[in-house]
RNA sequence: GGGCUCUUAGCUCAGCUGGUUCAGAGCACCUGCCUUACAAGCAGGGGGUCACUGGUUCGAAUCCAGUAGGGCCCACCA
């Protein structure tokens, strides 16, 4: 049969994947081998495969195959998280669309509009992640909302609250309008924006026309100032003291107080005070004591406080006030202003600070473990340097808000007896919390008169147990799946959620394992496009990763990700990346055609064969240590690009056209053998980074037993090689070079036969000559005592080399060339000589240092003379 | 504002504890070639005061200090 001329990569992606399913070979169970375990960073249920997971799962694949190559149980474990937030809000649009409000609904029918959503989208992702080659063990793809998921998050939301850890309490909090929840600290972004300062003048109470202007950028919480403040030590608002103003439009009475948390510098240095829309303000309202007015609605029109503009959202108002405040009199001026806004991460809603009743874990004492083994290497990141980021938030550590006011989510396992603010109990169940509430208060309580917290968990309070719940750890303690599987190994994940999730997995690792969830972290960079800006859906300029994949191959796909992506840094991807990838999958496939296509017979080895075959084998060798040596320090792209140079470089254009017969002619059974035992050697290197088109040709090569599969094969491993065999091959290289050289400037054809004759020099290495003789078509190779007249010739490695002209040349441009590589190195030489004059140099250096100077000057010396000859010769 | 980090070829990056792995790789570029594995290819080639300024040293891309400019994280200046 005809085999195409180019690799064609959606037939054996369908045909392999489906193989390696069916035979079962991403399934692991427990047994005696050594286990390595990677968790699935848990997409978004509701999501799409974007670049950012290319990158992201293409890691983790390759490092799960390399392991399961190693022999080792490799086990990835798949899933996805229910992501409230995100995905309630999807649901809530797709309800509004049907002419559906979410108030309408009870928390069972919303839920129930939600899993059918989930039915319908859920999980398309990890079947977009199948296209890639992910080689996850489906059957044990979890989701943060399953039943014993859920079990587990309860349970560690129990104990913890048992413990002392959990708290509820009032605090302001980052409020998302849009999303009507509380989010975190770390959900919040804040940006810089264009606002205005406005500077209104507020009366002092029992004056006629006594003022002091205050400058805000938010007009409209006027409605909830309850002080204003000034600095102690100024001056100009000494005469203040024990006074009132009245804030305008309310003509509320409020009390001056003095703070040294006013910077005197900024503004008009009068601060207007609202305690419950700011948190700077807060703290100064508990601190003077002062009256909480909140004007806000939690969606973000104004309540009955702000009079008659109740109703209205709050960026409305401050366009109306602005008017409303110059019309009274009260606007004194307005200025451009550069302020810094948080932005909800998931609904872009500005962020309001909105005092609230919401559940809070403690972190200090929590998160000191997973410090301390971060620090000390026990975990080691990758990059390094990302430790320092780790630390300085660690040790800042704030308590976190877990409590969301979703539906979307696990219900906080709280259950309250009276209206009270500490009138609850936690509990598993409402039996046991019946019985609890029973115990706390001396008397019987039934379950129906107990009412369950209506806030849901934030999502990274479930997703923090993920090494640990996808083996059920905590519903089935001490089972022999996460005595096996635990620690994990790797974690490959992006920077962005260090803190999100991967801090709070390592505390939770020590918390309820006692022990780290993985030994390493992987931290990948943000996929950029070409102009630099972050890979994102609302800017469009993120490539659909499934098209690459129709266009590119799977393989092609997975090398350009790959390619240029150190740990840590971002990837700037350009689809021209998947080219580079799929041009070298087509190479690998050419490399299998040809050598497919030779005849074998039962002849002898020609030499250049077996020196061909010596150094390759050594050439191969010394690069595995290379690879498994990059592996080690996660430096997957350079592992990659070591690859790709063997197999293109030294495999393809130096070893096979080395040892390719004449065209027509066979090859012997020796050299066959052996260059078919380096393909496989290579295809085996490469099956991490390309998974389909090495199964493809591994069974093309030849016909395998039953379960002789690349995917486990044995990764190869350095055996010992001769490093002499490198050198001598390197020095052929550059004869090799400087023929091919004369071929082109020349104009020689390749098919023109060539005769070489060397006059030796010292450090003449002739082991390669059978090589030489090959590759460049050389119809005679001798040794000469004499220079050959009549020839073009070049000095290599203190020898010279003559090609007999094969008709006249140009004398004069022969000349020409030699003089200006004499005149290069006499200024070489002369540099050399200067150092080695310098006595001090010869004194402090180490002697090798010196030595090699000296070689250098006396090589030099050497050409010198062979090129003064040679010129001489010539004229 | 604080902390961390970076600056090497047109682009993306290697260059470990200062000296033959010292100025490199891939891509891009230029010049020849449609040579029966591959033009998604082959062969050859050009290209960098290693951000800047000082210092330490016999010797600095490499160590130190400062300057400039990026990036990331944290932070309550209305």
């Amino acid at each position: 049969m005809e085999l195409s001329k180019t690799y064609n990569p959606a037939q054996a992606e369908a045909k392999w994947y489906q193989y390696w399913l069916e035979k079962k070979y991403f399934h692991s169970t427990p047994d005696h081998r050594e286990p390595y375990t990677v968790v699935i960073p848990p997409p978004n249920v509701t999501g799409v495969l974007h670049m950012g997971h290319m990158l992201n799962n293409t890691i983790q694949d390759v490092l799960v195959r390399k392991a399961r190559m190693e022999g080792k149980n490799a086990c990835w474990i798949p899933g996805t998280d229910h992501a409230s937030i995100a995905t309630e809000a999807k649901v809530v649009n797709k309800l509004r669309e049907q002419g559906i409000k979410k108030s309408d609904l009870t928390r069972d029918e919303f839920m129930k509009h939600a899993l059918e959503w989930k039915e319908k989208h859920g999980g398309i992702i990890l079947e977009q992640l199948k296209k890639l080659g992910a080689s996850c063990d489906w059957d044990r793809t979890h989701f943060t909302l399953d039943e014993e998921y859920s079990q587990s998050v309860l349970q560690v939301f129990v104990d913890l609250f048992n413990k002392g850890k959990i708290y509820r309490g009032a605090r302001m909090v980052n409020w998302d309008p849009s999303a009507l929840t509380a989010v975190s600290d770390e959900e919040v972004i804040h940006k810089e924006v264009n606002s205005k300062l406005f500077h209104v003048r507020y009366k002092v109470e029992g004056t006629e026309d006594s003022w002091i202007i205050i400058a805000t950028t938010r007009p409209e919480t006027i409605f909830g100032d309850t002080a204003v403040c000034v600095n102690p030590n100024d001056e100009r608002y000494a005469h203040l003291k024990g006074k009132r103003i009245i804030v305008p439009l309310v003509n509320r009475s409020v009390p001056v107080i003095f703070d040294e948390y006013v910077d005197p510098e900024f503004g008009t240095g009068c601060l207007k005070v609202t305690p419950a829309n700011d948190i700077n303000d807060y703290e100064l309202g508990l601190k003077h004591n002062l009256e909480v007015i909140d004007m806000l609605n939690p969606d973000g029109t104004l309540n009955e406080h702000g009079l008659h503009y109740q109703g209205k959202d709050r960026f409305e108002v401050r366009k109306e006030m602005e008017k409303e405040l110059h019309d009274k009199g009260y606007l004194v001026k307005t200025e451009d202003h550069i302020n810094k806004v948080g932005f909800s991460e998931r609904t872009n809603a500005v962020i309001e600070p909105r005092l609230s009743l919401q559940w809070f874990l403690r972190m200090k004492e929590l998160s000191a473990p997973a410090l301390e083994n971060v620090m000390n290497g026990k975990i080691q990141f990758h990059p390094d340097k990302m430790k320092n980021t780790y630390r300085h938030w660690m040790e800042n550590v704030k308590d976190w808000c877990i409590s969301r006011q979703l539906w979307w989510g696990h219900r906080i396992p709280a259950f309250y007896y009276g209206e009270g603010q500490n009138d609850f109990v936690v509990a598993l169940s409402l039996e046991e919390a019946a019985k609890l509430a029973t115990e706390k208060l001396g008397r019987n309580i039934n379950p129906f008169e107990l009412r369950q917290d209506e806030d849901a968990l934030d999502t990274w309070f479930s997703s923090w147990l993920w090494p640990i719940s996808v083996f059920n750890c905590l519903t089935q303690p001490e089972n022999e799946e996460i005595k096996y599987y635990y620690p994990t190994n790797d974690l490959v994940t992006a920077p962005e959620i260090m803190f999100f999730w991967v801090a709070r997995m390592i505390i939770a690792g020590y918390e309820y394992m006692g022990d780290l969830p993985f030994k390493n972290v992987y931290f990948t960079g943000i996929v950029r496009d070409k102009l630099g800006r972050k890979m994102s859906k609302s800017l469009g300029n993120s490539p659909d990763p499934i098209k690459l994949i129709e266009q590119y191959g799977a393989d092609g796909v997975r090398v350009g990700v790959l390619i240029s992506s150190p740990a840590g840094n971002d990837l700037p991807f350009d689809t021209s990346q998947c080219e580079q990838g799929r041009n070298f999958a087509n190479k690998i496939w050419n490399a299998f055609r040809l050598v497919k296509s030779w005849e074998v017979q039962a002849i002898g080895q020609p030499e250049y064969a077996s020196k061909s075959i010596a150094w390759f084998d050594a050439k191969m060798q010394s690069t595995i240590m290379e690879i498994n040596d990059l592996f080690e320090k996660f430096r997957i792209s350079d592992a990659l690009m070591t690859t790709y140079k063997l197999v293109w470089d030294d495999y393809c254009s130096w070893y096979l056209e080395l040892i390719k017969p004449e065209y027509g002619q066979p090859i012997d059974q020796a050299t066959f053998d052996k260059t078919i035992y380096f393909f496989e050697q290579l295809l085996s290197l490469l099956h991490p980074f390309m998974p389909f088109l090495t199964e493809e040709l591994w069974h093309e090569l030849q016909t395998r037993a039953e379960g002789d599969d690349i995917i486990v094969a044995p990764f190869p491993k350095a055996q010992g090689f001769d490093p002499e065999i490198l050198k001598s091959f390197e020095k052929a290289e550059k004869v090799i070079t400087q023929i091919r050289t004369i071929r082109k400037e020349k104009n020689i054809a390749n098919k023109v036969k060539l005769e070489l004759m060397i006059k030796a020099g010292a450090q003449i290495d002739s082991s390669m000559d059978a090589v030489l003789k090959k590759i460049c078509n050389l119809s005679k190779l001798d040794y000469v005592n004499d220079k050959i007249g009549n020839a073009y010739s070049f000095v290599q490695d203190g020898s010279e080399y003559f090609i007999p002209f094969t008709d006249d040349i140009d004398v004069e441009a022969e000349i020409k060339k030699m003089e200006e590589e004499l005149n290069y190195t006499k200024g070489f030489l002369m540099s050399v000589q200067k150092k080695l004059s310098n006595e001090k140099f010869v004194g402090s250096a180490p002697e090798a240092v010196v030595a090699a100077e000296r070689k250098k000057e006396q090589d030099a010396l050497d050409k010198i003379k062979i090129l003064e000859e040679k010129i001489a010769s010539l004229k």
